[in-house]
DNA sequence: CCGCATCCAAAACGATACTG
DNA sequence: CAGTATCGTTTTGGATGCGG
């Protein structure tokens, strides 16, 4: 169960996403714009996972042309303080990362 | 690069891996049988990933039969404290969102 | 503008067999 | 015991075209 709510965090366009939508609102173009290079197909999936988890919500305004807003819940805010510490360490980390990999990559060429 | 490290951690193999070397340090099957069912396979690469980055350390003792052990590196402890909370906040909403996720399916079936 | 359906290539994964 | 190699299957992801 946990593992199931976990793989869902692991997946890097959700964590994008999420952390996209904790700016502002957006609508599906704006979104794909801003997360890119998500592809049509992957942002639709995406969202409806993030929608099925009560993490985002989704607004249908009945105009013409329509217009679909994507917002955050609570839920989902909760989310985005752990992802911000994961990405922070994530970044605070990245350099000495990098020369570690580099420095593994040396030895066994 | 910051993404890169992230779709390590977004590993579901990683993380089980890195918590379950929270606990002690382990040999390779005894890794195994812990974070099961994960295949011999699969452990092995994520070993090696986990090792690139400088996250797990790999002792061999020129032994017969050999023996090898893998523990947390100091940057991977740091890693296990932000994954901790992570997994806090996935088991604190666990419930609320396998009901989310099977009210979801129930409005579209 | 929003987003689903189809097709297709590429990569992940599991099972099994084999080596030092 | 601790892995590597190979094979076949399943999943994933991108490109494109169509419909509300």
């Amino acid at each position: 169960m946990i593992r199931s709510v976990l793989e869902r965090v692991g997946d890097k366009w959700s964590v994008a996403v999420v952390c996209q939508l904790g700016e502002s609102t957006y609508r599906f173009n704006e979104l794909r714009r801003l997360v890119s290079p998500i592809t049509q197909r992957m942002l639709s999936a995406t969202l409806r996972g993030l929608e099925r988890d009560g993490l985002v919500s989704r607004t249908v305004h009945p105009t013409s042309p329509p217009r679909v807003d994507y917002a955050l819940t609570g839920r989902g805010r909760s989310l985005l303080v752990v992802l911000r510490d994961l990405a922070g360490w994530a970044e605070a980390h990245a350099e000495e990362i990098g020369s570690s990999r580099a420095e593994f990559d040396q030895r066994e060429a």
